[in-house]
DNA sequence: AGCACGCCGACT
DNA sequence: GTCGGCGTGCTC
């Protein structure tokens, strides 16, 4: 009678691996929840204990864990039992589940955190800021006078002030400030008080308060510009009086250097914050903070989900609807749906806030299971702004927009105000096409035409990264007329700029604006500016607040009417809203234009004339109607290889391991839409049914036997348990 | 995923 | 005669 160590190991393969304990040292429960150094095979690998039991095998065949690397366990009971369940639902193996909520600074045995560091003003810096030597409204005077109250944790102290970590280093060497032996102070100042709340706004809050010690779902489904942060803010203040935990999940897009100011400065404590612009080391301590319980608020994006917390109070997911929150590979969960696991495993409230909720979230809400608050008045003096439709047909374009339009634009900077011109596609032109055989350019690897950027001279390829020197002449006749077919961003900014002289068109794409700090900086630039014309992708649809923008154009809406993926007409309601919630967030009023060759399209009417709700309604009865989400459950099975018949007979073996299930339909082989891909062919399998618990039942047994099959090591496979689009 | 083992082609 | 190609199999 041994006891071993079960442990997940970062392994693709499921399940767990049983160790005896180090020479000498007895398996018992002070092994749990900790991390481990193991041999695997020839490599050492960290792992993390999920369990101590009897050796269920002999135990002369098991070797022993090398070491442990935690004095104390690393995470709580809950999220090890959550992160069992997701490895379970997601169909993910345990191993990599686990690996993947580590931050990457705990994945390895030699980790060394950066040393927790306090600052305080030397002699020479406290004679620098009275003799006001830095100059005034400078990053460097800012960190001197944020010292002189007391002395500071180091990275505290650069987020607190733009350019923090430049101007810290110029400091340390010109000796002003220096590493100390003291505690930061402590109590940080108050909270900054936040505005009254309006009626609708309390009303949301004292919902949820009453609820504060059990798990429960809302969906505060307010209109842009409503005030939701403000309900967010209430009620963390709320469960920090009780002295408990707050979880924040914001998208990717949201976690601005403002959002983190904002929390802060309302909040008055530490904000822990994990986000894709910190450093390893960085992100690892907010994640052990919050796991031993000093962090009273952590605010982060998808994986901040995966954080353990020591005294949970409770969950907010702002902008739930975002498809940022699905993870696109490996452990493909969703943030929002693991969130809603983790508030009830933890007895605790979840908020769900959003102006355009995912329909699964409407019909939570509809079914009962959610309560939904409403937030419907726009707060202060912003009104709702007008949507107006422009008929395409038979217009006469420029690029692509319309006379009505380009009129709109005109009258909104001729008033001083801006505009934003929405177009979903960045570069020159879609299409690059020979008028005298036809020839048109591809990207070898993938097969879908290259997209033009004219100001590099250069034809890339937006799904794998392909690129290629712009051809003077077609190179299958050598005719040298090559006609650039439709217009992107790039072309949009040349052409309004032809249009508009004299005002500043500003483009903002994934070219022109690389990282969270370049676009700050661009928002941060038209938030005072003039008159400007914005020329973008998806980027412009949220983020900062500007004040000045009055007209928001959408330049093509029939690719979301007609889109080859169920969630294209949402995801296309949800922009119209976004994009017109950006528009009139000042105290003049916003118009919105959507231009359109269906002004008649069913739903497009439906959401101008009743709001998204009237368009979720009607879109939720076609997907109930289609068996689709949120009523149909999917499973998707992607696989891609060089060449078509490996993928081909390793789908055909997947389905004939399948066999039949009762209630759970398999369709496909199908192509992917993207069916060649970076070299790769990628078809896939679609598993649907009605209940989510048939679906479970079928994909267990189901992937244990794919990965047995032998062509399962041919292909690169994944599955994917709710997919939101069918790419 | 790594990392071995293992059996067939062009090279010092 | 070897170096190395990637097919196959395993990792407590």
């Amino acid at each position: 009678m041994s006891r071993v160590l079960e442990i997940a190991l970062p392994v693709p393969v499921p399940g767990t691996f049983d160790y005896l304990p180090p020479e000498g040292e007895q398996a018992d429960d002070g092994w749990l929840r900790t991390r481990v150094l193991v041999p695997l095979g020839r490599r050492r690998l960290v792992g993390v204990v999920l369990g101590v039991r009897e050796a269920s095998v002999d135990p002369g065949q098991l070797r022993r864990a090398e070491r442990r690397l935690d004095d104390q366990p690393l995470l709580t009971p809950e999220l090890v039992d959550s992160l069992s369940w997701a490895a379970r639902y997601y169909q993910h193996p345990v191993g990599e589940v686990f690996a993947a909520a580590l931050p990457a600074a705990l994945r390895h045995a030699d980790t060394r955190l950066p040393a927790r560091e306090t600052l305080a003003l030397t002699d020479a810096g406290h004679a620098a800021l009275a003799a006001k030597s830095p100059r005034a409204g400078s990053a460097p005077r800012g960190l001197l006078e944020a010292l002189a109250a007391g002395p500071l944790d180091a990275e505290d102290l650069i987020e607190r002030q733009p350019r923090g970590r430049a101007a810290l280093r110029s400091l340390r060497e010109r000796g002003l400030v220096a590493s100390v032996a003291a505690e930061p102070a402590r109590p940080r100042p108050a909270g900054v008080a936040g505005p009254t709340l309006n009626a609708e706004q309390r009303q949301a809050v004292d919902t949820v308060s009453a609820a504060l010690d059990g798990f429960h779902v809302f969906l505060l489904d307010g209109v842009t510009g409503s005030g939701k942060t403000e309900v967010y803010l209430a009620l963390i203040e709320r469960v920090l009086a009780a002295g408990r935990q707050a979880l924040v999940l914001v998208p990717e897009i949201g976690l601005t250097p403002q959002a983190l100011a904002r929390y802060r400065s309302r909040l008055g404590v530490p904000v822990a914050a994990t986000h894709s612009g910190l450093a390893d080391g960085e992100r690892a301590r907010s994640w052990l903070d919050a796991g031993a319980g000093r962090a009273p608020v952590l605010l982060g994006t998808r994986s901040a989900v995966l954080a353990p917390l020591a005294r949970p109070g409770l969950i907010v997911v702002d902008e739930e609807h975002d498809a940022s929150y699905k993870q696109q590979d490996g452990f493909r969960y969703h943030a929002r749906d693991f969130a809603a696991v983790r508030a009830r495993a933890l007895g605790i409230p979840l908020v769900l806030g959003s102006a355009t909720p995912a329909l699964e979230s409407l019909a939570n809400a509809r079914a009962g299971r959610y309560t939904a608050l409403r937030l419907a008045q726009r707060a202060g003096a912003a009104s709702a702004p007008q949507v107006r439709v422009v008929d395409l047909r038979r217009q006469r374009l420029v690029e692509g927009l319309s006379a009505p339009l380009l009129g709109a634009i005109g009258d909104t900077v001729a008033r001083g105000e801006q505009a934003l011109v929405f177009r979903n596609r960045r570069g020159f032109a879609p299409l690059l096409l020979c008028h005298a055989c036809g020839w048109h350019a591809r990207c070898p690897r993938c097969e879908t035409p290259l997209t033009l950027h004219r100001a590099i001279a250069r034809l890339r390829c937006h799904h794998c990264g392909h690129a290629e020197r712009e051809p003077a002449t077609c190179p299958d006749c050598d005719e040298a007329q090559l006609l650039a077919l439709g217009a992107g961003t790039e072309r949009l900014e040349v052409a309004l700029n032809e249009q508009f002289p004299g005002t500043p068109v500003s483009r903002i794409d994934r070219d022109t604006t690389r990282g969270r700090a370049a676009r700050e900086q661009r928002f941060a630039a038209l938030e005072r500016e003039g008159p400007a014309i914005l020329v973008g992708t998806q980027m412009l649809a949220k983020g900062h607040d500007l004040p000045n923008l009055t007209l928001a154009a959408i330049v093509d809406a029939d690719g979301g009417l007609f889109s080859a993926d169920f969630r294209g007409a949402e995801r296309l309601a949800q922009l119209v809203i976004q994009v017109a919630g950006r528009a009139g967030r000042g105290a003049r009023p916003g118009t919105v234009l959507l231009q359109t060759h269906h002004p008649e399209h069913p739903l497009l009417r439906r959401l101008l004339e009743g709001g998204y709700h009237a368009f979720a309604d009607d879109e939720l009865q076609q997907r109930e109607a289609m068996g689709l989400p949120p009523f149909g459950h999917l499973a998707l099975l992607r696989a891609e290889a060089k060449s078509r018949d490996t993928v081909d007979t390793f789908l055909a073996a997947a389905r004939r391991a399948f066999g039949t299930q009762q209630g759970v339909v398999l369709r496909g082989p199908l192509p992917a839409p993207m069916p060649r891909r970076a070299g790769f062919v990628r078809a896939q399998l679609l598993l649907e049914s009605p209940q989510r618990g048939a679906l479970q039942a079928a994909l267990t047994p189901w992937i244990a036997a794919i990965h047995a099959l032998p062509d399962a090591r041919r292909v690169r496979w994944s599955i994917d348990v709710d997919p939101i689009d069918l790419a």
